[in-house]
DNA sequence: TTTTTTGCAAAAGGTTTGCAACACG
DNA sequence: CGTGTTGCAAACCTTTTGCAAAAAA
């Protein structure tokens, strides 16, 4: 919360602005994948609008300060890009949970070997779906 | 094409239709993710409502005749769910190519015996996303 | 015939755009 | 001061829903 990311603005060239550094801080308060309405409904007594949040996130995309997580869902979903993990997600109740392992160097290399189109890879995705304890004993 | 899922179709309980087999039919000429756009337009000398094709899609994928891919794209994109495999995903053009070695195996394992809130995985997803090389040339 | 599926029209939900006012540097 | 950012309103695009007609079993 108290983090300063005027530094992080300024290294990605982007101007440091109100509505930039309220956003970030959610991100960094909630540290689990994020959409633009729990931003939003966030942000409500700071009135922020919806459009500034979905151009900021697409902004905070583009110089990767956050990145997209695929979870399944209606909306898009985003987290800070910094330590790199993946995830497990209840299919039921949409709950996650991180894990950092992933052995995708090695995927990738041996796909790289094998490819005839691709000569580089420079992100990629892995979620694990299933059911959570909680739901499964329902 | 000349394929019958006539059998597919009953397997899963579904009642054989015009409309469900011209769009298992796509899928099976397409060996590639597509969209609901992309079946619409490709049978629209036959007539198929928007609407039948969104149905359609959401009974396939229930029944797991064909699943979610995510390509990072605007809408969503499924193929057939027979035989597993994953894509890597140019980030410019979104031609996608696709590989079947993938040691979810051993991940999901690993990530089990360490989590306190999952003890099953069902599915998972795994992409990888880079530049082709047509585009990479440009 | 009974039940499921389809088409049509309309709505919903998430996201994007144009433009003028505003704020950062 | 100049350029990039924000708010507002409206549009856009994909997907969903209600209901009556049509098709499958």
């Amino acid at each position: 919360m108290s983090n300063d990311f005027t530094h992080l603005l300024k290294d990605k060239g982007l101007k440091v602005t109100h509505a930039r550094l309220l956003i970030i801080d959610v991100f960094s308060d909630d540290c689990k994948p994020i959409n633009a309405e729990h931003i939003f409904i966030k942000l409500k007594p700071k009135n922020i609008n919806r459009v500034t949040i979905y151009r900021t996130l697409a902004s905070f995309d583009k110089t990767e300060i956050i990145k997209k997580v695929d979870l399944r869902m209606d909306s898009t979903y985003y987290e800070l890009a910094g330590n790199h993990h993946h995830h497990i997600v209840c299919t039921n109740c949409g709950k996650t949970e991180g894990f950092e392992s992933c052995s995708i160097d090695q995927v990738s290399k041996m796909v790289l070997r094998k490819s005839p189109l691709f000569s580089t890879i420079s992100q990629h995705s892995l979620e694990l779906f299933g059911i959570c304890k909680p739901c499964s004993i329902k």
